[in-house]
DNA sequence: CAGGCGTGGTT
DNA sequence: TAACCAAGCCT
């Protein structure tokens, strides 16, 4: 598609006024790119904004990245979900000084060569980093072009992908990629929202096809959400001499590579105390006594609702625990609770964990 | 291609 | 409040 001023004079003169000040909008460091889009993918911009200070101030640059232990990455992205995305950016980190003479690359196969950047971030980097006249077609993009030009396929397929590239670039002035690209992206999160768009304050509202046509809400035509299943969970805290057992995840998987207590899911009938002693039987092989109720934490993840009940457990009469054989877990340790701080727990782990450095049964 | 993969904000 | 949604990627 030719690119039409008609379209892109207008938004880059409303992004020049509204352009929120974010910290990786400091300049244009191709590795402070980088990090803010793999921070920022399914993730709400003001919600990177804490982490990204956090690590650019703990990892100013790629080579600090890349010499780093991939425990301490994924303690600082503690609490921002999709922990691949962490693991990813490390491995990245290391095969960019490996590699490309520890740089970000500038041209898109090997970016996307990269474990963690796909389509969309390959483009980013390109167009915002480097500005080259590339396409980077978020969710953002997805809802103002399919609305702008009231586009009724669905960017989900490949032949849906290509045209919403194609319909990218038409926004795109040559040379002025890098400030295009977040334009589009910018009026999607703070105009063209999904549900209650504010048409009234938008710079294309004269050229809008779909609100012309009265299918704003309509556009764009995505697949429907997969239905929420409620699950529940049973959780054992073993307690010996002052310290708990936990346990670090397998790679694979939800929570992958970081550390819980044991535990998993209520089989249907099944009482949560029953499954906290039955998990921890197949995840350590320990014979545990369950005890006291210590918490209900309530969590979503994923399609998920989870109710996770957590129990105080512990050795009959106080013996000596044996060696854990695991099956759940790649590693173990008996800690403090003090020393749960330095360990990566998913968010209802770090809840309970929380609760109880409160709970007075833990005191002294 | 469809579905797994987190978490918290918005409506 | 339950449903929707977010600067997507990987298998």
């Amino acid at each position: 598609m030719v690119h039409d001023p008609r379209l892109s004079a207008p938004l880059l003169h409303w992004f020049a006024a509204s352009r929120r000040a974010l910290p990786w909008r400091d300049g244009h460091d191709p590795y402070r790119v980088w990090l803010s889009e793999v921070m920022l993918q399914q993730t709400q911009m003001e919600r990177g904004v804490d982490y990204f200070l956090r690590f650019t101030r703990r990892f100013p640059d790629l080579a600090s990245l890349a010499a780093a232990d991939e425990a301490e990455v994924l303690r600082l992205w503690e609490g921002l979900g999709y922990y691949r995305r962490a693991r990813n950016l490390h491995l990245a980190a290391r095969l960019m000084v490996e590699r490309h003479g520890g740089r970000v690359p500038d041209d898109r196969e090997a970016l996307r060569a990269l474990p963690g950047v796909g389509d969309y971030t390959a483009g980013a980097v390109l167009a915002i980093a480097y500005n080259r006249d590339e396409p980077a077609v978020d969710a953002n993009a997805e809802r103002v072009l399919a609305r702008l030009h009231d586009v009724a396929d669905s960017p989900r397929d490949a032949k849906g992908r290509r045209l919403f590239r194609e319909l990218a670039l038409g926004i795109t002035p040559p040379g002025r990629a890098r400030e295009a690209v977040q334009a589009v992206m910018e009026l999607g999160a703070l105009v063209c929202t999904p549900r209650a768009p504010r048409c009234e304050a938008c710079p294309l509202s004269g050229e809008c096809r779909a609100l012309a046509a009265g299918v704003v809400l309509e556009r764009p035509v995505l697949p429907g959400q997969a239905r929420v299943t409620p699950i529940g969970m049973g959780t054992a805290v073993i307690r010996h001499r002052g310290l708990v057992f936990v346990q670090r995840r397998l790679d694979r998987g939800v929570w992958g590579g970081l550390w819980e207590f044991p535990g998993g899911q209520m089989e249907p009938g099944e009482h949560p105390r029953d499954t906290a002693r039955r998990e921890v039987r197949e995840e350590t092989g320990f014979e545990v006594e369950i005890r006291d109720k210590l918490a209900v934490i309530r969590h979503a993840y994923t399609r998920y609702r989870v109710t996770m009940h957590a129990f105080l457990a512990g050795f009959p009469e106080d013996s000596d625990p044996p060696e854990p054989v695991l099956t759940a877990a790649q590693e173990w340790r008996w800690t403090s609770l003090e020393g749960l701080a330095g360990l990566t727990l998913p968010a209802p782990m770090r809840e309970l964990a929380q609760a109880m450095a409160r709970d007075p049964r833990f005191a002294g």
